[in-house]
RNA sequence: GGCGGUAUCGUCUAGAGGCCUAGGACGCGGCCCUCUCAAGGCUGUAACACGGGUUCGAAUCCCGUUACCGCUACCA
């Protein structure tokens, strides 16, 4: 068995979007799942969509999952040459021939006949054409389209998706395959370039099965042997419909720039149309990926985009990632928000891996962590309003707790968990109360926020120094609110 | 309209005639843990689109209906 072939095929006049994300991750893990060659064309034949800025931000997107292509990328505008010449060939084979009616004729033709019921179909008015007719109109320069001659019969496949396929020949015209002007159409571009590429397994989204028996015949028509198809159900937006901008991020980079990791979002996507069957963990690496991956395990069926499980899934690979991989990314994005230089953050390792421990377990997105770890980078910490409503209910007792609490760390032998525990608990007993009642306060005055890490944790990665002078800060803050 | 594809909990899915009073995961609810929030553990909720067959027996096979999607362009 040869090493398989598969590519994605992209059209550049858009981002990156979730399907074609999965479609490209699932042509990818294929060809490495199996040893072969995973190739990228960028069909840019439609010149008047087709940006510069789409390709560039496919490639990224590409790049960010980590879905690395063999050999060069194909670009298929700069293979019409090779596009008109198969069309001409089947010409000269008889397996094409040229069409001489209008776009505007054809249009007529087709509202009239849908009008008087029943669809429109060519009528192959131009195959019956004299030879020589032909020759000497061509020779004139009179503007034709290459069409290819649909033969009789039926044509199908062994989808490794769905199985059996096949379609009736009378229900396909003699669709056109080189415009007047010489350009291909889609189905003829598509069979040209994949020949060319020497594509084994043309794997794709499903609402490409219509073209496959064209596609097919022209294959057959220019004597090329067939490649094996794989036609992947379609992925939809929480309404059941076909994702649009609608559905919020559809595009890979806002995922992306949302703090969702690249191996999350690949093995989200992994298991959209596919699983390894039985029982299974989800979260899976990328080489776990490689190594179950297998075309059996292709579902038929459109899936929904559930970010809620995406995020999950996040939340899961942020705490399984080794912290040395973890750690530069919330650098850079910690710094990018102004809350540190990475410069800092890299000169004290130890004291920002404790943070990230603490922190990751309790966020989905890397986001998620930037924002928790703002009380722990910025001098001063803002009080959000119903932490305080809460925890600070009672001004006067409040401000007495936390006196009492400043006192007891102040004096506190060893600024370590087992110190801190003896002496707080002490502190709470004293009084009379559960810790909670002397922790809440204490969170909202040294962290600003109703939720944080533990307390000990807390206060360990704050210092002494920090810890205290919270404590100062938020006393002078209640003396402030009772007036 | 014609042709093609699809149809299991809200969502992702397991299931390839008896193992299914349909299993797992996300979400949602409860309990445990607990200084808060997470994480973790336990647990509850919830599905074979509908109708006919075939068979001793169907979520699984066949047919029809319905719904959704795609193609039906000198779009890709």
């Amino acid at each position: 068995m040869t090493p398989p072939r598969l590519r994605f095929a992209p059209s550049p006049t858009g981002y990156l979007h979730v399907g074609g994300a999965r479609t490209a991750l699932f042509n990818w893990l294929y060809a490495r799942r199996h040893g072969g060659q995973f190739l990228l064309r960028v069909e840019d034949t439609d010149k008047a969509r087709s940006t510069d800025a789409s390709t560039r931000a496919i490639f990224e997107g590409l790049e960010w999952l980590g879905l690395r292509w063999d050999e060069e990328v194909v670009y298929q505008g700069a293979s019409a040459a090779r596009h008109r010449a198969d069309a001409e060939r089947m010409v000269a084979n008889d397996h094409a021939y040229r069409c001489f009616c209008t776009a505007a004729d054809l249009d007529f033709r087709r509202k009239l006949a849908e009008a008087n019921e029943g669809a429109f179909k060519y009528d192959r008015r131009c195959d019956e054409l004299d030879r020589a007719d032909v020759a000497r109109r061509v020779a004139a320069g009179e503007p034709n389209v290459i069409r290819f001659r649909v033969p009789e019969g039926s044509t199908g496949w062994t989808d490794l998706v769905h199985g059996e396929i096949s379609f009736p020949n009378k229900d396909i015209e003699d669709f056109v395959v080189l415009r007047s002007d010489g350009t291909p159409i889609y189905n003829m571009a598509v069979t040209s370039d994949d020949i060319a590429m020497r594509i084994t397994l043309v794997m794709r989204g499903d609402d490409h099965i219509s073209n496959t028996p064209k596609q097919i015949m022209i294959y057959r028509a220019l004597g090329e042997a067939l490649p094996q198809f794989a036609h992947l159900p379609m992925i939809h937006g929480n309404d059941g419909k076909k994702l649009s901008k609608r559905h919020g991020a559809t595009a890979v980079a806002d995922w992306q720039h949302e703090g969702i990791l690249p191996q999350a979002m690949v093995n989200f996507l992994s298991l959209l149309g596919w699983s390894p069957g039985g029982e299974f963990d989800e979260v899976m690496s990328i080489d776990e990926l490689i190594a179950k991956f297998d075309a059996s395990g292709l579902r038929k069926t459109a899936s929904v985009f559930d970010t809620k499980k995406l995020e999950w899934m996040n939340g899961q690979h942020l705490v399984r990632m080794p912290l040395g991989e973890l750690s530069p990314l919330v650098r850079r994005k910690l710094a990018s928000a102004g809350l540190a230089t990475e410069a800092d953050l890299a000169a004290r390792p130890e004291w920002f891996n404790a943070l990230l421990e603490l922190l990751r377990v309790r966020a989905r997105t890397v986001d998620d962590i930037v924002r928790q770890a703002r009380p722990f980078l910025s001098d001063t910490v803002g009080y959000d309003e119903t932490a305080a409503a809460r925890a600070w209910k009672d001004t006067a007792d409040a401000r007495a707790l936390l006196a009492a609490a400043r006192e007891v760390l102040a004096a506190c032998a060893l600024w370590e968990h087992a110190a801190l525990e003896t002496d707080l608990k002490s502190l709470a007993e004293a009084r009379g109360l559960g810790v909670g009642k002397l922790f809440g306060p204490m969170r909202v005055a040294l962290t600003g926020e109703a939720n944080s890490p533990g307390m000990f944790d807390v206060l360990i990665l704050l210092g002494r120094d920090v810890a205290l002078f919270r404590l100062d800060a938020a006393i002078r803050e209640l003396d402030r609110r009772t007036g």
